[in-house]
DNA sequence: AATAAATTATTAGGCAACCTAAATATATAT
DNA sequence: ATATATATTTAGGTTGCCTAATAATTTATT
C-alpha cells in the first residue's frame, strides 16, 4: 500500500473501521439480529391476501442460503414470533407469517432502528445522508460487477 | 419504518446491502481474511529496531480480543507466515514478526487490495471517494458515541 | 401414464470470526 | 513477602453463514 494514491488508502481504512461497526445491534434481548432481519423481510413481503411468505422468498430477499432460513425460522417459530403453515396449492412449499408477538417485536425493533438511523441522518445532515446512501449503493454495484468479471 | 423520513430508510437499506458485501475477499487461497488483517497490522506496527510486535499490540490495533489473536497467530505460525520469539525484557510477552513468506503474502495481498480499491476510487471519482471515506468515518464516530451514551 | 427432471424445504455437518472465563507465568506495587 | 496487575494461552461457546445430501412434491418429456 506504500507510496500510492492516498485516497485509496483512506477508503480502505474507512472500510475496515466501518466494517467493525455493530450498527445492527439487536434491541430485543431475545432476538439475534439475523432473526430480526428475517422478521423484517416477512413484514415487507407480506400482503393481506396471502397466507404467508415462502421460505424461498425470504431466502431470496435476504440473499442467504435456504437452510439458513430454515434454521432461523425454526428458532423464531419455537419462540412464537412466526407461524408455519402448509401451502395448499404447492405442498412442497411452506408459508410463514408473523404472529402478534412477531408483529410486536418488529414494531419495537423498527422503532429502535429508526431512532438510531434518524440520529445518524441528523448527525450527518440530510444532504450527506443521501450522498452516503448513494455512495454505498454505488460501491455495492462496483464490487458486485467486479466479482462477476473476475470469476 | 412506515411513513417516516425517507432518507432514514434509504440509509438503512444501503447499510444492509453494503454490509453483505464481501470486499475483504481473500486473494490468497491459503489465508483467511482475518489472517491477512493480522499480517497487515504486524507490517504496519513493525519498525526496524524491535524484534517483533507484541500480541497485545496486534489485539489493540485490530480491536479484537487477545485469545482471537493467539489463535490467528498459531495458524499463521504453523503455516510459516510469522515467527514468535520471547521478549527478553518482559518474559510474559511474545514478539511476533513476519517471515519472508509472510512478507511475500502481504505483498501480494496488498497488491490485490490496492487494485480493488483503486478501481473503486476510479469508479466513484476522487471527490466522491474522499467523501465516502469521510462519511463512513463520521458514521463510525456517531455509532461509537451512541453506544457509549446508551450503556 | 411412466419416468425423468426440477423445485421446495429440511437435516446434517462444517467453517470463519469472533467472544468470555479461567489458567499460567511473570512483573510491579505495597 | 505478598498482593495485584499484565501478557498470553487454553477451553469452550456463539453467531451467521455455508455446502451436500435427502425427502417430498410438482412439472416436463417421452
Amino acid at each position: 500500500m506504500k507510496n500510492r494514491n492516498p485516497v485509496v488508502h483512506k477508503l480502505l481504512e474507512s472500510f475496515v473501521q466501518f466494517h467493525k461497526l455493530n450498527w445492527k445491534q439487536s434491541p430485543m434481548v431475545s432476538l439475534k439480529s439475523s432473526e430480526i432481519m428475517v422478521l423484517f423481510s416477512i413484514k415487507k413481503l407480506m400482503n393481506p391476501d396471502t397466507p404467508g411468505i415462502k421460505m424461498s422468498d425470504i431466502s431470496n430477499a435476504l440473499r442467504v442460503a435456504s437452510p439458513t432460513i430454515t434454521q432461523l425460522i425454526n428458532s423464531l417459530e419455537t419462540n412464537g414470533f412466526v407461524e408455519r403453515t402448509m401451502d395448499k396449492e404447492d405442498r412442497r412449499a411452506v408459508r410463514v407469517k408473523l404472529t402478534d408477538k412477531g408483529e410486536g417485536a418488529i414494531e419495537k425493533a423498527s422503532e429502535s432502528f429508526y431512532e438510531a438511523f434518524n440520529g445518524l441522518a441528523e448527525f450527518l445532515g440530510e444532504e450527506n445522508s443521501n450522498l452516503l446512501a448513494d455512495l454505498l449503493s454505488q460501491t455495492f454495484t462496483y464490487f458486485e460487477k467486479r466479482k462477476k468479471e473476475i470469476f
